[in-house]
DNA sequence: ATGGAAGTTAGAGTGCGCTCTAAGTCAAGC
DNA sequence: GCTTGACTTAGAGCGCACTCTAACTTCCAT
């Protein structure tokens, strides 16, 4: 064999994921794609496709997406490519929260800016 | 009298504000400072600046701020205008963090959008 | 004076997303 | 063969920010 496939176990995995091996056990309980392979005594070990599947679970989650969507997502993938269409549009929905999510955030943002750079002929809270 | 101030019962206050009347009573437990006035039969009643003050806290929590921080932030206003640096840092502070989860949550959704763009190309997760 | 609406309170309960605990297994080094 | 350490599990616990409940008071309209 030329190429190997890289492995990770939970504590490597947790490194490269930012995600504590605590986090990594919950979420597989929650809602774990790909079955996490295990070694002879039971220790999991990640492949690649594992880190590429958590980072983008991280980046829905990351993004406000509760774990109970997120298990649908998974739960969509699972049952196979009949469900392209479904994924795609629970991603485009998201997609439109966040967006109006980041606005909202921006215009708070803004009043709390306008707040410092005036802070010192305001008198109220 | 030419002007009158406007005054609000909680349900007004509730439609202005966008918090629910049980959450304004909670706020005003954990930290109101215009103290909230009553009227004969004990019904709170606010004024424009208590809605200022809401509309203010409320950027605040929406842009993620701990309720607890909040707190320490209406504690030292409350204890006067010696303490205008420390607050105005606590508040720098915050748009500091808010920038930065601002930025990494566009990366997520960017990560998102790349993933809707082409997902009929990919077949993982 | 009575019923109902609209407020009041203290404190309990809820939902979410972890986060930790306790008890156990396994493999490697002394 | 025993300790140490890294992992395993099921399930309990936690922190946060509400959110609701139950029991009560007050005002107003009938």
């Amino acid at each position: 064999m030329a190429t190997f496939m890289t492995s990770y176990n939970i504590n490597k995995m947790s490194e490269v994921t930012g995600l504590s091996p605590h986090t990594l056990r919950y979420y597989e309980k929650e809602f774990m794609v790909l079955d996490v392979s295990r070694d002879a005594s039971g220790h999991r070990y990640y492949s690649e496709n594992h880190v590429k599947a958590i980072h983008f679970i991280s980046a829905l989650r990351r993004t406000g997406m509760p774990i109970r969507e997120i298990k649908r997502y998974i739960e969509l993938y699972k049952s196979g490519s009949s469900t392209v269409e479904q994924r795609l549009d629970l991603l485009k929905q998201h997609e439109q929260r966040v967006e109006e999510d980041l606005k909202k955030t921006q215009q708070s943002l803004l009043l709390i800016q306008e707040k410092i750079q005036h802070y010192h002929e305001l008198y109220d809270l």
